[in-house]
DNA sequence: ACATTATGTATAGTTTATTTTACATGTTGT
DNA sequence: ACAACATGTAAAATAAACTATACATAATGT
């Protein structure tokens, strides 16, 4: 829906984990590269089921890795 | 994407929040009735945007709202 | 008996997410 | 210099989320 409303670590974590790239965050949570690329940059967010998956990839809770900027 | 993979306590939130309505919800999360009621009904799981506003309107942290079913 | 409210269902239309394909760039190793 | 790889960008096509409208039903109150 928004545009900017919400960010994300998968930057960070990707480097975190073993150097992980994108192709291969891609194949372990079911998507594209592209998908990939694009939430990374922010041109739009995941479906919330994607989001639980890539947070999956990362072991760690999805709050963890994305956060809903208040904007009041 | 998926069908059935993510469930909600939407509906008994709803009801220890103020015998809240659909409708209720709708408007505090800035969506139509219709919206709620699919979701709800698990026709079709939110995107993470709507996912967190849900959250944020019964105050409660988004993995509380919304689980992810893991289906190996 | 009637009006009101909350919910469920359905369908067509719009917007956003995701895929597919393709090309361009900088880096690394040989 | 060349190949291989990781990343960025872009455009067209498909799928999924979301809106708008409308109708049906059961429950509640007057």
């Amino acid at each position: 829906m928004g545009k900017d409303a919400i960010s994300n670590q998968i930057r960070n974590l990707r480097f975190h984990h073993n150097e992980m790239t994108q192709q291969q965050l891609a194949d372990k949570a079911g998507v594209t590269r592209q998908t990939i690329v694009a939430i990374e940059k922010g041109n739009y967010s995941p479906s919330l089921e994607l989001a639980f998956r890539i947070a999956r990839v990362f072991g760690k809770p999805l709050e963890e890795v994305f956060q809903y900027d208040d904007k009041q």
